[in-house]
DNA sequence: TTTAGTTAGTTGCATATGCAACATTATTTT
DNA sequence: AAAATAATGTTGCATATGCAACTAACTAAA
């Protein structure tokens, strides 16, 4: 047996693939409502709008991103005036990430049109299957922590 | 109900996070081997190791890339003397990608760490449960392909 | 209190990706 | 054969990401 067979049949393969299609499938879903975003761009412009105002670092930690990462992505929704960097008064350090005002009814139109592509996406799984897929990846993900220090590393 | 609570609590956020993780654990057990690659660059060395000399549009197909971010992903291991482009005597058009003979010996090198990288990814779900990840996988990805036209454009 | 260490954010470098526009070469139509 | 059309691959432009190294600022230990 063909020993270079083993490990393309196993599950990454198709989260790779798939993860790459839903967000071809977002940004173009966007773009033809006339709003032309990425995906992570409206996960953080959620974030923002639920849990205000907020430091990068912490940023950094709830999507689960590099801070280096997080810092380009908020460079590129601060010149779609999106965003905005606020300097803590208590720490010179920090920048508080705001949605600015545009930011916040590109949101409101955003948010209707990405919950329709959602429902769209899961259409014919039920909800036991998708508690089972989640369960998955988050045992993937203990079994990569259990191993790879570097991985917690944010 | 908040109504921005919904589009977290799906599978998307999963997917994503679980697969940056995966690349982030391959690549780093691959550096810690000595052989710093990434997972997508051995999934080419694998094809190219099986299915011998292709054309970048195979490979594109194959990968399920575009073709420009192929072109590029072949730049990068032709840089590290992992593949090789050579004109196709049938059509002057055509590249055939191959692998060096320093590719061979290092996808021989990378496929054990590889495949053990794999098992440990996979510790603790059940071949059904795997299963049942795919088949929601596909169904995700049969959804796109119903509504998206722009989708399958390689 | 000065020194050492830690935290927040940025920048350089490398990888990876998609879309639009393009040149070159093949293939079809007319 | 000439003209329109397809296919193959590249480049410019934009987004996204991680690691290493860095500066500035805050905190803890000597």
């Amino acid at each position: 047996m063909d020993k270079t067979k083993d490990f393309d049949n196993a599950m990454m393969p198709w989260l790779g693939k798939t993860m790459k299609l839903i967000d071809i499938f977002v940004s173009n879903a966007l773009s033809q409502n006339g709003i032309p975003l990425t995906r992570k761009q409206v996960i953080m412009m959620k974030i923002l709008f639920e849990k205000g105002p907020l430091p990068q670092s912490n940023l950094a930690f709830l999507t689960e991103r590099d801070k280096t990462s997080l810092t380009r992505l908020i460079n590129s929704m601060e010149k779609k005036n999106l965003v905005a960097r606020i300097a803590s008064p208590d720490d010179k350090r920090v920048n508080l990430i705001h949605l600015t005002v545009n930011g916040e009814k590109v949101f409101q139109e955003v948010h209707p049109v990405m919950l329709n592509v959602m429902k769209e996406l899961q259409k014919g799984i039920s909800p036991e299957e998708q508690s089972m897929v989640i369960s998955a990846m988050k045992k993937i993900q203990e079994n990569i922590q259990l191993t790879c220090k570097g991985c917690n590393s944010n």
